[in-house]
DNA sequence: GCGACAG
DNA sequence: ATCTTGTCGC
């Protein structure tokens, strides 16, 4: 486990941070398709808190494609680098992702983010801006719809709507289980949206959450019990 | 101005 | 995100 600092020149203000991503929103990659459903390897990043000590731990843990098989995972724990801010949710997250990905002793694929990507209100969000920060292709998927508007897809897995901001497709409600509640998928960097979508019906056979992103949140809650940032800890 | 708002 | 027991169901 790696202990990481807020980086120098990390953004202090909420301007500051939307100035950040209106300078490295024009690098993102939209036209890639990204690596085909059930090759390879996609990796779940997450992250979990500890406000009343400001400590955040964050998990990547890289699944075979084909298999859903675990092949590999790493942990970073860190200083809280930012509040909460909707649409802003990337500063307070991606120092401690970044750690855990760099820790990871291979390649990691597909990563697979926890929140959005392109449905942000500034078209970058955390998958998009981890994405431009490492050049993997990556994807979110969020629980929520944010501030977009969907109409309810079908009662089917697989069953998909727009995610729409105005007029705009940001996104897409994707029914990843039967009459439960859908996902709500978006692009990250170098992977087209219906890439996105097959890739998340191939990460929930069983569950409405994608599993790498199951893994990587029990993996950081588990990180954040058992390793309290001390003093000798090695330092990223 | 007020309310809503990924995790 | 996080605070939180038992409980219904496969």
């Amino acid at each position: 486990m790696t202990t990481v600092r807020i980086p120098a020149g990390w953004p202090a203000t909420e301007e500051q941070a939307r100035a950040v991503q209106d300078e490295l929103r024009d690098r993102v990659v939209l036209d890639e398709d990204g690596p085909a459903p059930g090759t390879g390897r996609v990796t779940g990043v997450d992250v979990a808190y500890d406000d009343q000590r400001d400590v955040v731990a964050a998990a990547a843990v890289v699944l075979d494609a084909a298999t859903l098989d675990v092949v590999a995972e790493a942990t970073a724990v860190g200083q809280v680098s930012f509040p909460y801010v909707p649409g802003l949710l990337a500063f307070r997250e991606i120092p401690t992702v970044l750690a855990a990905l760099d820790a990871l002793p291979c390649a990691p694929g597909l990563v697979v983010c926890d929140g959005y990507g392109l449905a942000h209100p500034r078209r970058f969000g955390l998958a998009s801006h981890l994405g431009v920060l490492t050049g993997h292709p990556t994807i979110g998927v969020a629980k929520n719809p944010f501030t977009f508007t969907y109409d309810d897809p079908g009662a089917v897995r697989g069953s998909v709507s727009p995610l729409l901001a105005g007029t705009e497709e940001v996104g897409r409600a994707l029914r990843t289980r039967d009459g439960v509640k859908p996902v709500f998928v978006s692009v990250g960097h170098r992977v087209s949206l219906d890439t996105a979508c097959a890739h998340t019906l191939a990460l929930t056979p069983e569950y409405r959450i994608p599993e790498s992103t199951r893994r990587a949140d029990s993996l950081c809650r588990q990180a954040l019990k058992e390793a309290a940032p001390r003093e000798g800890d090695q330092i990223v």
